[in-house]
DNA sequence: ATCAAAGTTGACCATTCGGTCAATTCAGGT
DNA sequence: ACCTGAATTGACCGAATGGTCAACTTTGAT
């Protein structure tokens, strides 16, 4: 009786063998992963109580260690796939084109991605508060490699005078740090407002002012005249 | 023997009544104090351990719970300690004078306050993300109230057309969010950049680059011309 | 020197929680 | 109908943790 491969179970290599349905299993995996991220984003790791996610997914505890082996293992499952979630956010931000209508996108699209994943969001940045213990490896990695890819185009953009000379990686800094506030900070925000149903009204709001703002901060200017969309 | 007043041991009475010396109790309060700001800043209310905080204060377990009749009272009173630092520094932002300098002033306030105190600040974020359990109350009194005041002077400086059209509320949670990116999210900065000896660089660079961004974003301009400071 | 209150300490208790397991049910292939 | 492996469930265990306590030391006033 060795170890009883509990985690991935058989049902995995099925679905990428054959064309079989969903099946129960992988079903199952999602909800538990869907309930732990809104536990964990809300209690941090420590705090989330194994019976709580279970609870929340509709089911005894003890099926959700039937399904990851370990506390720590749905964790690191569950924080790898938000991440994937931002980097796969990062990914498009549009260089050619003009600066101004870029950064704009990417701003929208980031505001976006915190409103219809706020637990994501929040789960993200308790990591990075804790000292970001599981996903520090992707941050000097991935991203920094992206971000530096990225200080490239902006690099070329403030030469022409396209945009105020900041330091790439600060200009990146201040634009997570304001897309993700109106997530991570929605109880400061709300209480601060006295706004209720916090989506519908906050974002609309910030989505216009701050974006504006943003803009205006990052000194972007529209390319003028010989915009020749590369490729 | 009923409760034994543990916590609040008559130490603090004195001082308030004679002026006698500090005091082996109020010295060890403190040093719990601080030991227990640094643990659970970066581990959260459920991750810190008491025996943890107990031996960063260099005593035994035991006496912290001499200190403080409970986990929750200890975390209760760090909090509280925490937020009182942050609306102090919020309190003085000259309103008078130049809408520029006010706001640079306050801004460079606020780095200063993050660079100085980054567990303050890292603990105060895992309370709001944790939804502000303890401190709501305040936030929705206190900062709430803070924010309408001062949001009136914006309206004005709108008015006469010396900062961007933004909702004040909004304007403050942008200065709020990057000034407090540089403390929350080191982590992800440090990995991002690469740099080693946080404090020095990334803060005298951020001071000025990302000040002067804010500064432009929000609009503001000096009073030039009829600048009658107000008694 | 004496005494009481404040402070210190480690042993100890009760509870909680992550994780295991054996027993049972369910689903599908033959 | 039968059989096999996946899935489900609740009971259970050991470790860890918050909190208590009784014994002991220190401090300062008289």
């Amino acid at each position: 009786m060795e170890a009883r491969q509990a985690n991935e179970p058989a049902r995995v290599d099925r679905i990428g063998a054959a064309g079989s349905p969903p099946g129960v299993g992988e079903r199952q995996r999602e909800r538990i992963i869907r309930a732990a991220t809104l536990v964990f984003s809300r209690k941090g790791y420590d705090g989330a109580r194994v019976e709580a996610i279970a609870q929340k997914a509709g089911m005894p505890k003890g099926n959700v260690l039937y399904y990851f082996k370990s506390k720590k293992a749905l964790y690191r499952v569950v924080i790898k796939q938000v991440l994937s979630l931002w980097l796969e956010a990062l990914g498009n931000v549009a260089v050619d084109g003009n600066p101004e209508e870029a950064i704009r996108q990417y701003v929208n699209r980031k505001l976006a991605l915190s409103r219809n994943h706020p637990e994501a969001s929040r789960l993200f940045a308790m990591e990075v508060i804790s000292g970001a213990p599981i996903i520090s490896d992707h941050l000097s990695g991935e991203l920094r490699r992206w971000v530096e890819e990225k200080g490239r185009v902006f690099r070329k953009w403030q030469e022409d005078g396209l945009m105020a000379k900041i330091d790439p990686a600060h200009a990146f800094f201040m634009i997570w740090a304001v897309t993700q506030t109106y997530a991570d900070f929605e109880a400061q925000i709300q209480a601060v407002t006295g706004v209720k149903d916090y989506d519908q009204e906050i974002y609309s709001d910030a989505a216009g002012e701050v974006v504006d703002a943003l803009v205006r901060g990052l000194g972007l200017k529209r390319d003028q005249g010989c915009s020749l969309q590369s490729a």
